[in-house]
DNA sequence: TTGACAAATAGACAAATATCGATATAATAT
DNA sequence: ATATTATATCGATATTTGTCTATTTGTCAA
């Protein structure tokens, strides 16, 4: 896991398509097709900014046979985020939690 | 107070300079050649990145004078990064929290 | 082996951007 | 009034970046 500068970061962060790949493999694996189906551009560019997102480390990657499934790394959005408070926001705090449920969640 | 997207947040912090100028100004009030002093660039350079930290209301602005102060809107930097993770990380969850003291604060 | 499909890479091009020197604008000082 | 200082804006240039088409590479099926 390579560290992620600020800079590196904000830049994989710096372009509307690339947010909308993030969003689509936010919370699933897709691959690289079922991305392009639902971006507006084509399949090359769509390589081109996951491997943006694969240099930053944004991304988990997996390979299957001939394709290859991305979902977005959460884990990294929120060190980032907090690398990113720390140096510009150092006078406030955030706390971090893992898992926390809604107070009517039933299970 | 208007509402900056993702995308134009990562765009203003996607910069070295502009980092460099934010982490300057991060706690204190300086005008423009202050932050020159600090810089390795050009005042028009600065500048330029100061105009784009305002357009992301990044910065808060005081005219005194025949000088600009500025220094960084720290709030934002949280909201902002709030928004990142809300988009991006929504299985996560962090709290923030105001005005935390150390243990050992005595005032 | 041949054909089909998935994804990455290469190369080209246009648009965006970071930087600079020169200049304009505005406030203060002499 | 004139000079000086602080900052913003202008215009030019070099670099970076997003996008495309064409091609390559790798995998699977017939």
């Amino acid at each position: 896991m390579t560290k992620t500068t600020s800079v590196d970061f904000a830049k994989a962060l710096a372009d509307q398509t690339r947010q909308k790949i993030m969003r689509i493999c936010c919370c699933e694996w897709l691959n690289v097709n079922d991305i392009v189906a639902q971006t507006n551009v084509a399949q090359p560019t769509v390589s081109h900014h996951l491997a943006i997102l694969r240099e930053a480390g944004l991304v988990h990657v997996r390979e299957e046979g001939r394709q290859t499934f991305y979902t977005l790394n959460q884990e990294k959005v929120i060190s980032c985020c907090g690398q990113l408070m720390a140096a510009f926001a150092p006078g406030q705090r955030v706390i971090p939690v893992r898992a926390v449920r809604t107070t009517d969640a039933k299970d």
